[in-house]
Parts: structure tokens; C-alpha cells; sequence
DNA sequence: GATTTTTGCGAGCAATCGCTCGCGTTTGAA
DNA sequence: TTCAAACGCGAGCGATTGCTCGCAAAAATC
């Protein structure tokens, strides 16, 4: 049932993503309405509603983009790295930070991705990239941390990720020249608990 | 305006503050309506409003008891221990597992209190346990990492308190028998990060 | 027993939400 | 130049929200 747009289509509804990215990081998933995400795109109700049929379907479409971008930055970043032979310091730098740069760079994405209460259909977009960033996590223990079982391996992979995300806020919401010590403390709670599961 | 009650008033007060805690804990804040929570509680919406004047009355209000029975938790656990001479094992199981038994037994209370769009007067009914639990982690600190400066030291509490609420979750979600192995990584990160501090 | 206050009800108000509909304008293909 | 399709509008629908109001039963006070 795909729509045949025109240049212009695919324009606006590259507006209405960045406008409801906006309204999302600025009001929450719920508070953000349609309504204020087509006045913020400079649109109207019902213009909106001709490239997406539902709110939620919005909110999938930018959840898409995000992974899509997110994807691309970290893979960017990660190219092909000899993560065994790695000092913990270096290792750290090269992940936490473009994810930081990404998170700092796009305010509306923990607003979709960390609420408790999203529709379904929303975590069901956000699986792909969590379970993606969960295997790369899975696999840099693999390679530090050689001697973990499967299942105590992917409960560490869950937790570095949820610290990480925990932590995120906490640099986004600290002022410009306390950034650089928010993202060192966020580092070094990561690697204590690296190091700690050598141990 | 203190209005005078009957001990049945003050009885379905208490039950309507159960009520709100099913609801929030349940649905969130936001979609836990009045008549839901009215209707939980047995009564009419009506009803609800000869007790509390509003939502936001009934949601700092139950706040307000999360914060006594929670600092009543607190602190029968923490009795008067020698923090400083303690081993670290130790002290990371005094701290944690009333804090954790309590938000287990509490679903409500991270409804409550985590919720990035709550209005801002319920952040004034948070402030104070957060003070006061940021206070108590800087003591320890002081007691843990002697050559702390202030600054670090806030910081570093900060950065505890957000770990323990992120996990937190973590641990309530997962199934009954996995719950210990989950404890142990949430007192892994605490321990690798406090080790870290001291190196 | 008489009176006032508290407790209790539930229909329904005003505001807001996601979303639709009717109708006009612009665009691109023929 | 014609015409169907895509774009655009904004009033407003149906549902839901927090909350009110008029009125009745129960309890406390006299």
C-alpha cells in the first residue's frame, strides 16, 4: 500500500521527523502531541496525518532513523579495533565516546528509547539496536574478560549498557566545563566494573 | 485549612494512597487517572476529592509517606556502623539490601520518583530524601576515600545514587531465582567503582 | 432529638487528546 | 492543456482527562 511521494513529500516528512525529535526531547513522548509536533514542523493537523497514519507510527519512523544514524556513528568509530590487546583506558575513549556524542548531539533519543511507558510497537523498533549494542558489549567481554560463563556474559552485557544509559543523562544535564569530568567518572565506573570482573 | 477528620477519613485516606500506588506503579503517572485510582480504592472520583485537593495532592502525599518509611528503612539498617573499618564487601551489603528490599517491596516508588516529566512539586517532595541519601553517601565517601575533594566528592555521589536507581529495575525485573546473581553485579559496580575511587 | 460537619455518590463539565473529513491548491505525467 | 494524484488546510469529532456540583446518608456535637 506505499504512496507515491513527491521530492516535496519526502521532505516534509524528514521536517516532521526533526519536529517531533524536537518535541519529544522537550515535552516527553506523551505530553509531545500531534498537534504541537505539526505546529512545530509549520504544518497543519491533517497534513501531517498524510505521511504518517498514527502518532505511534511517527515515533517508529524516528526511532528507525535514530538506530539507522546511531548505527552508523558507532560503527564508524569501532572500525575493526584490536579490542583484546587494547589498553582499558584507550578501549573506553573509543566507545563511550562517540556514543556520548551521539546522545549529547540527539536530545529527542533517550526520550523515546528510555520511557517505561512507550507503546509496544516503539519497543519493538528499539530491540534491533539494543540487541546489537548488547552483542558488541557481549563481545568485547569475550575478548576481556575471556573466562565468563554465557549467561553471566549477557547478564554483564545488560548491565554496562544500563549503566551506560544511566549515566548519559547525568553528562547531558551538567554544565559545558563539567562535562569532560562527568564523562571521566561515567568511564570510570565502566571500567571498575571491568576490572572488577577479571578479578 | 486543616479540616477535621474522622478516623474513617483518615482510614480511606491511607487506602486511597494504596490505591495511587497499585496505579502508578502499574500504569505510570501519567495514565493512572483519578477514577482509576478511585476506582481501585473503592470509591466514587467524588470521593477522592474530599481528601486531597487534586492528583498532584494525592501523588506528594504518597511521596511523602515513600520518604518516612524509606528513611525509617534506611536507618534501622545503618544503626551506628563502623563504615570506615569495615571491609567493603560488608558495607556494600548493609547499604544495598535494605535499599533494594525496599523498592522490591515499594513497585510505586520508582513510578514515583524516576519519572523525568513528574510535575515540579512532586520534585520538591523528592528533594528532600535525595539530600538526605546524597548526605549519607558523601559521609561514606568521606570515610572510604579520605583525599576526596568536595567538589569530586558530590560527584562521585551523584554518580552512586543514579548507578543504584538505574540497577534498581534491573533487579526487580528480572524472575525471582535470578534476583541474587543481579544483587551481586549491582554491588560489583559499586565495589569496582569505589576500588577505582581509592586507586 | 436537633443541627452541623464529614463522608459518600455519580453524572457531567471544560479542556485536551489523537485523529478525520471536506475541500482547495500544487505538481507531474500524458 | 488536461487531469488524476499528491499536498495542504483547519474546524471539529469522539474519547478521555482532571475535577465539580448537587444532593443524600452517616457521624459527631450540642
Amino acid at each position: 500500500m506505499e504512496r507515491r511521494r513527491q521530492a516535496r513529500g519526502e521532505r516534509r516528512m524528514a521536517e516532521i521527523l526533526d519536529a517531533a525529535a524536537d518535541a519529544f526531547a522537550e515535552l516527553g513522548y506523551e505530553k509531545a502531541s500531534t498537534n504541537a509536533i505539526a505546529a512545530r514542523a509549520g504544518i497543519s493537523p491533517g497534513s501531517l496525518y498524510q505521511f504518517f497514519p498514527s502518532k505511534e507510527a511517527v515515533a517508529r519512523a524516528l526511532a528507525d532513523r535514530f538506530v539507522t544514524d546511531m548505527r552508523a556513528a558507532h560503527a564508524s568509530a569501532f572500525g575493526g579495533a584490536d579490542v583484546a590487546g587494547m589498553d582499558l583506558g584507550e578501549l573506553l575513549d573509543l566507545v563511550v565516546d562517540p556514543l556520548v556524542a551521539f546522545n549529547l548531539a540527539n536530545p529527542g533519543f533517550k526520550a523515546l528509547f528510555a520511557r517505561p511507558d512507550m507503546p509496544s510497537a516503539l519497543a519493538e523498533s528499539s530491540q534491533p539496536i539494543q540487541a546489537a549494542m548488547l552483542g558488541q558489549v557481549e563481545s568485547i567481554l569475550d575478548a576481556r574478560v575471556p573466562g565468563l560463563a554465557p549467561a553471566d556474559r549477557a547478564r554483564s552485557a545488560r548491565v554496562l549498557v544500563r549503566v551506560f544509559q544511566a549515566m548519559t543523562p547525568l553528562v547531558a544535564a551538567a554544565p559545558e566545563e563539567e562535562r569532560p569530568a562527568e564523562i571521566a567518572e561515567l568511564k570510570r565506573v565502566l571500567g571498575g566494573y571491568l576490572t572488577s570482573l577479571s578479578a
